[in-house]
DNA sequence: GAAACCAGTGTAAACGTTTACAAAGTGAAT
DNA sequence: ATTCACTTTGTAAACGTTTACACTGGTTTC
């Protein structure tokens, strides 16, 4: 099977290659009555064209690499899930790249880039030690890079991006904390490099600054956007001289692991420590207490950078960087109260 | 950048294109000296082979497919991390395809397999509608198969595959529940052709039978291996007249949408129902109660099946089958105690 | 010193497509 | 009837590799 080739066909049909070739993909520009006998040739056969064969020809994989911190974060999953639905209505298939399993040195990342041809890069992670390697390999090549889920530095404005408003989002969920009576306020971010979480820092910083909240040392800390990690945060917040009344998390996967930790240490949420997370993944509403949260939309963000970057494949580079902001908001459930103290 | 070809750096060198392509794939083959100008010419010109034609002329993709029901459940997630591990370590790239999403019908599947040449398939889910067709479509091709996760059924004993002992591990489950006191043992599975979910199904009756307990009608359902499905399944087994004191759930997943509808309805876990899973994701012991359930190494399954396939792939289809057996283990931990009544 | 061998290199074909161009066929306009 | 315009088809080159085979020159063997 499949190891018939156009020749087969051509000589079955009694046409050349080159009419063949015409009938699968041009097939307006050839007769009625050929492109039949043709189409029955193929049917005897089983031909499909060797993708391979077209590749090369081409010079196009039909593949698009997308760099992501971890598949493992339910967020991320749903995003996976919008941008595949665009690429198999697209006809891409997707190779996936985690920059936290920090495997690569910044040479393999080169080299995998100019080896592997991909027709183009959706960037989820632009700032992290691999999405940067990513950027500086590619600079000279011109590979179709879209970015998603977060706000692109204006070093990279060239590239297209959709997401949301990373720091109004923050700022909504810590003036949500701010008027449900909390002035002690901590925060979890995740990586130092993350354009996401730094987003969500200053949208937190900014929030706490127009009310005039201070921020105390040792009132933020890295929670590397795990379970564990914000566990790790959490202690140290709790340890704090003088602890928050209120945590926001920079993600729910941090959220969830927070208010664990809390629990374990024997506190209460709401009661003792009232905290926000930010994504609104399905595990979300299932913990206990079911978490407050900035919801985002997952699916269509993913969907709508896939899109974007198809489009700027197929189009050439030629065209302006688009940037999408598509809508947020507040999901309030029961982990934030008024403080009690 | 690497718009060079062959040509270039052999002009620059002085030698023939098959001297070049020599140096880069069998060194051995060409002197020292030629080598070291070869080298040299590479580097000036930052070549590197184009992939796409060493792909069309060796006849092979390096790309992998792998079946999986969802992307999302965080035990295959994990499976994931161990197939990229793998997969990386042997130069493979892998492109995913989900049995949920049921995007696709039969023929495309097939056109699918034979259009993309994949080198091999990583079958996580064999017995869904998905991968009975994967199985039909290339039964004549010659397409490396391994079966991850599942039991193999006898007539596709002729694959490899990596996983725990399903039946065994599902009857240590439900033994605990019924050593724990318990006697009125109700189940969700996942779906109806999931061999996965069969097993443990299997497992689960074949332990009743040998303590002599009666499964009433209705104390099984389907619960679609999601948190929403799990919930409605709940549902319907909280409604039988005589309801269950212990739920086994083939899945975390699932677990943890039933304890969650548990507690919805007003009941408490393990009080008034006690609950067991079955994978052990790290969202297992976050939950309230932490959830009792069977541990798996899923990494250490996808990281073994990936390496078995690169072999098949590699070695040719000549070699036996291998079954690779993974221990599991059952970890207590607080959603399970006597029943009350 | 000729024959035989060998390692290193070059030549050219092959892989299965797509596509520019040429050729042939069709019909209309002169 | 001849030319012209246009449509349909065929011919052949091209894409960048790998590799069977032929060639070269040098070394060994008799």
């Amino acid at each position: 099977m499949s190891d018939v080739s156009i020749k087969e066909v051509a000589r079955l049909a009694g046409v050349s290659i080159a009419t063949v070739s015409r009938c699968v993909n041009n097939p307006e520009k050839v007769t009625e009555k050929t492109r039949l006998k043709v189409q029955q040739a193929i049917l005897d056969t089983g031909y499909s064209p060797n993708t391979l064969a077209q590749s090369f020809r081409r010079g196009r994989t039909n593949l698009v690499m997308v760099v992501l911190p971890s598949v493992g974060d339910p967020f991320f999953t749903d995003v996976m899930r919008g941008i595949r639905t665009a690429a198999k209505a697209k006809g891409y298939s997707i190779v996936i790249e985690e920059t936290q399993l920090n495997t690569m040195t910044a040479d393999e990342i080169g080299a995998m880039l100019v080896s592997k041809q991909m027709d183009g890069i959706l960037l989820l992670a632009s700032m992290s030690p691999f999405g940067t390697e990513i950027l500086s390999a590619t600079s000279n090549r011109k590979l179709p890079i879209v970015i998603g889920c977060e706000t692109v530095s204006p070093e990279l404005s060239e590239f297209s991006s959709v997401h949301i408003d990373n720091v109004s989002a923050a700022m909504e969920a810590t003036n949500y904390l701010i008027t449900s009576g909390h002035e002690r306020i901590g925060m979890i971010y995740g990586q130092e490099k993350s354009l996401l979480t730094k987003d969500r820092e200053d949208g937190y910083r900014a929030a706490m600054r127009e009310s005039n909240l201070p921020i105390q040392e040792g009132w933020v800390a890295a929670g590397e956007l795990s379970l564990a990690g914000a566990r790790k945060a959490v202690r140290q917040l709790l340890n704090h001289e003088q602890r928050p009344t209120a945590i926001f998390c920079a993600n729910d996967e941090m959220a969830i692991g927070a208010l664990h930790e809390v629990k374990s240490s024997g506190l209460n949420v709401p009661e003792d420590i009232s905290i926000i997370g930010f994504d609104d993944i399905r595990y979300a509403e299932i913990v206990d207490p079911p978490l407050t949260t900035i919801s985002q939309p997952a699916e269509e963000i993913g969907e709508r950078a896939m899109y974007r970057l198809c489009r700027e494949i197929e189009d050439g580079m030629g065209g302006d960087s688009i940037t999408e902001i598509v809508p947020h908001k507040l999901v309030i459930r029961r982990s934030v109260a008024a403080p009690s103290g």
